[in-house]
DNA sequence: AATAAAGTTTAGACGTGTCTAAAAAATTAT
DNA sequence: ATAATTTTTTAGACACGTCTAAACTTTATT
């Protein structure tokens, strides 16, 4: 059984590991956690007693494979709370993120089964992210920013990299929500800001946003 | 804001005090949260300074309006939960209880808002109890123990006093459950068992069993 | 290669919530 | 009313998770 804390870090270490594949610094924990190296250190050496990740004083932190599911079942309760906000209360894609925080730390199989069953078995969550399966598998799709397309490509939005509250309120009053068609018209050099069509409009997107929506392309 | 420790302790208190209308005592806590009474004694200072509860060296205490608030909304979050878990996650009534004591403590008010919507409005938990409004108004429904009962008189079956899951399975394995019209057909003096009068049959019915028993007469 | 800088760990402290043991107050019994 | 008993509070300790400051490694710079 773990507490609230250290499935904060499995959760953040699982997260990091997915983006950079390497060990782990204390350092990138920390600052994904906004807590001190300090604290991380004397979290990892209880995390690794408990055989959750591999850790070598000053050579970062991996998780084992206990770990790693540990991990992503957290995710997956995470994602699938996010999913129960949005399609059972109303909650909009920027509302579910603080609330998931929460309820991701309720202790009970039997809820998530039943609520992955109530749900209709979702394989995304609000955000496009893929909910890890009862076994800590991810289903993921074949995706790739929006800023990375070029012109006359075209493609589905199907995901953020950003899932701050500000983003989503941003995407929602462009009128860019996830499954809406998307296709390059222009690149500016100078900028790398994107003319796009949507809805048969012409929208400009400066490259920061670009840079955190993901597009399927077709 | 509360810890969930502080929560805990407000709705024992809030409980204890629907039962006996005297100050509540330190040991009454502590029985009731499987505590020692030395920890009761710190938190209450706690509890004190901030102004939800009102306490006396020696003399118990006693929750403020404040401080009924919040433990009645904190009920109210978890017997909302148990109907969500009964109503939508198909959980029977003596599985609940502890998904429910982890669920109470989220924080949310949208959260609980859209979740009795959700429900309808539920006026009663799975086992009859009230489910608190948004002001802590209780609406209590006239029920009397099946144990006071009379020869010959009968009623409905509303509610029940041990909620543990023993109780609740027996009582399944029985047939009784909410809303099943209940007859008193005889009453054994020597030990003040029953036997009643359900789905037209005949059930013996103990001491125990019928002092745990809320019936809405008729 | 020596030194400076950056990153990491350790040492010691603190707040929360718990405990045991002992002291103090209140209650009950004689 | 005094003594015995029960209840409650206090004192001191501990586990958890956090912090700051200092010490130690590793990496980068010159």
């Amino acid at each position: 059984m773990f507490s609230q804390a250290e499935e904060n870090y499995l959760k953040a270490i699982y997260h990091l590991e997915s983006d950079s594949k390497e060990g782990i610094s204390t350092n990138a924990i920390a600052k994904s956690l906004t807590t001190k190296a300090s604290s991380v250190s004397d979290m990892i050496k209880k995390l690794s007693d408990k055989e959750v990740v591999l850790y070598k004083k000053y050579k970062g932190v991996t998780l084992t494979e206990l770990g790693k599911k540990t991990a992503a079942n957290i995710v997956r309760k995470h994602r699938l709370w996010e999913v129960f906000l949005v399609e059972k209360l109303n909650f909009s894609w920027d509302e579910v993120h603080d609330v998931a925080e929460q309820l991701e730390h309720i202790k009970s199989q039997k809820l998530i089964n039943q609520l992955d069953a109530l749900l209709g078995f979702p394989t995304h969550d609000p955000h496009g992210d893929p909910i890890p399966d009862k076994d800590g598998v991810v289903n993921a799709i074949d995706k790739s920013l929006l800023s990375t397309l070029n012109v006359d490509e075209e493609g589905v939005c199907v995901g953020v990299n950003d899932s701050s509250s500000d983003f989503l309120q941003f995407l929602d009053k462009k009128g860019i929500t996830l499954g809406k068609r998307i296709k390059i018209n222009e690149k500016e050099d100078f900028d790398d800001s994107l003319s796009i069509l949507i809805d048969g409009k012409k929208l400009s997107i400066s490259n920061k946003i670009a840079n955190n929506l993901y597009i399927k392309k077709s």
